[in-house]
DNA sequence: CTAGATTTGTAAAACGCTTGCAATTGATTC
DNA sequence: GAATCAATTGCAAGCGTTTTACAAATCTAG
């Protein structure tokens, strides 16, 4: 493989200015910078990685932490990272929880600390203190996307805003029987901060002083297919069905109204269904929603972290507790309609 | 930040060791071995990686190349890939195709050259003349899974046997008005080889001796949406509509199946419908279908790519054209059914 | 007990770049 | 044309490991 001493041997400079020109920084006159463009093309030379991390300090690679990469949520705001990196000419190492305790100590007590990255970015994580203190030990910039991390920065959207948002959606549309879908509170240590939609949800419904029935309530562990069964418990009810559903995601939406169909309800005539993430699939769906952007807060963090590692000032304390709330919106569409509870 | 010189120290000997010790290779007493292991393990040495890259011309990381992060096959097999590659120890990067020319161009020109990667694993990547150059001249092994790469090694199923065997299915319960909705053939360079699906249901038609109707064949674009419309289409001809309809992936399969019932049919009784996936919803859909198992199948290539470089007599002649065969299998649930056309 | 074989440990040379500092060159002013 | 200053360039010292060549220590067998 090319090195850089044939390129400075053939564009007639020495290995410094090489060095300089090809990283377009300042103190190389144009002729030089042209001369060593053309040698390293013509020889095909890219710099090795490791040898420039070694002697820089600087990996030019982020690693990203996240429990899951195969559910919409998880992989879109990876795309929307890896997007914004390379862009940036950043690489992306990929850290997956989903394997269990024995990979998760793994990553966090060897693969972070090998010095191979500028800055970890996690998603939905939700550290142990002592993975914290292996975090803060690699000693570079942490931001967590989806949920805070004690001692660090974080863009993440306020899901107990949210919940209430799309419970006085329904509110307003005159509906006072409104269930719950979501997940099982506390089930998961690692995935808890979906749990304050539920917060939300309680307390739209107590501020408009409505009961608050426990059967309204369901747990589905944010699949369709959880919504889907807990939906037809709900609204198969003949005494008590609710006439609204607020889905704590969108997949449960599309569980809640498979379910609504099957039982012969229509959507949003006898049972309005909102949901949160404004899913690809929700514009078909006609599902009325909470948007929370997940490509756009990938970018958003990613761009956040090259900021700080451009900012050596920034860089030097780096890890500031300090959240970012990302913006959050009604996305109104035909699963919700005023309420005609009489009708029923 | 602790190095090997302080372990060496600690422990009582020199970095050589040190550093043998801790890869567990050979020439170390067991006494040294437990020294260096304790010193380690009590100043919490990691060893740096950019240095041992640089030194070993190992990276311990291996590159993924995918044109989708945030579709289902694609994100099912990087969770294959990744755990495994956690456990072995190795690191992945990943390189997403899906932002357009320019990035792709950086991509396989630049990246992928850097001497980061110790290999390459595609999925369902078709690369150009150039870029296949260019991956040829990191001269690191590669292999392709989804489809084969010309002049490397490949794990792939047979899609084209896989869309026979799924139309035989329905052959077999006495069908002959099958239905094909997949993709536009030839519409993205990138992602070809399920086109091979509809080659084989053509096939399958062929040697049954039946007529193949163009208007039973829609592109639906793999999502459910396009399919649920396409099927819709289909189905809602009153002349000449199919009792079965092959789909190309599950997804489709899912936007059929929600056709069908909004026109009023019954699955399996009205129309069969088979899919191509074995999708994690496909159990709740009741969607019978053609297993491929992509966790499987993202494990399997993560563990050739391994046994290739832990081998360095295989490494040496680094590609050799070579396509593994992915077995395939049909999985029968509850969508597909004998025929009864004569009842409609 | 000793020569030879084997194991264990050491010192130092890579690995291929980046960067602080010094030297050189070029431009500008008087 | 000399003096001054700024801009450019080159030199060489790292960066933190791995690995090689070799010396020292230990073991084995005659």
């Amino acid at each position: 493989m090319v090195g850089i001493e044939e390129v400075a041997a053939l564009a007639g400079v020495s290995t410094a200015t090489v060095s300089r020109a090809l990283r377009g920084k300042e103190h190389v006159s144009k002729k030089a910078q042209e001369k060593v463009e053309a040698a390293a093309k013509q020889l095909g030379y890219v710099a090795s990685a490791s040898a420039s991390q070694l002697a820089s300090g600087r990996t030019l690679n982020i690693g990203v932490v996240l429990p899951f990469i195969d559910r919409w949520f998880f992989s879109v705001v990876l795309e929307g990272i890896e997007t914004t990196l390379i862009e940036h000419g950043y690489d992306l190492t990929l850290y997956n929880l989903s394997g269990g305790t024995e990979q998760r100590k793994k990553i966090f007590n060897e693969f972070l600390l090998r010095k191979r990255v500028d800055g970890v970015l996690t998603v939905a994580v939700n550290p142990s203190e002592a993975e914290l203190h292996s975090l803060n030990r690699v000693g570079k910039p942490i931001i967590g996307i989806g949920g805070p991390i004690r001692g660090a920065r974080a863009l993440t959207m306020d899901d107990e805003a949210a919940g209430r948002l799309a419970t006085e959606h329904l509110l307003s549309l005159g509906h006072t029987k409104i269930g719950f879908v979501g997940g099982i509170p506390g089930s998961d240590t690692e995935f808890n901060q979906p749990d304050l939609r539920q917060t939300g949800y309680v307390e739209a419904l107590k501020t408009a002083g409505l009961e608050l029935r426990e059967n309204w309530v369901a747990q589905a562990n944010y699949t369709i297919e959880g919504a889907y069964w807990a939906a037809k418990q709900m609204l198969g009810d003949p005494r008590h069905a609710p006439t609204a559903i607020f889905c704590a995601s969108d997949e449960m939406g599309f569980g809640t109204i498979m379910a609504a169909k099957d039982l012969g309800l229509r959507v949003p005539q006898d049972i309005s269904v909102i949901g949160l993430d404004n899913h690809d699939m929700s514009e078909f769906f006609g599902l009325s929603t909470i948007s929370q952007s997940p490509r756009q807060q990938g970018r958003r963090a990613a761009e956040m972290m090259l900021a700080l590692l451009a900012d050596p000032e920034l860089t030097s304390h780096v890890n500031i507790e300090e959240t970012t709330v990302w913006p959050v919106q009604l996305v109104v569409r035909s699963s919700t309609a005023r309420s005609s509870a009489q009708t029923r």
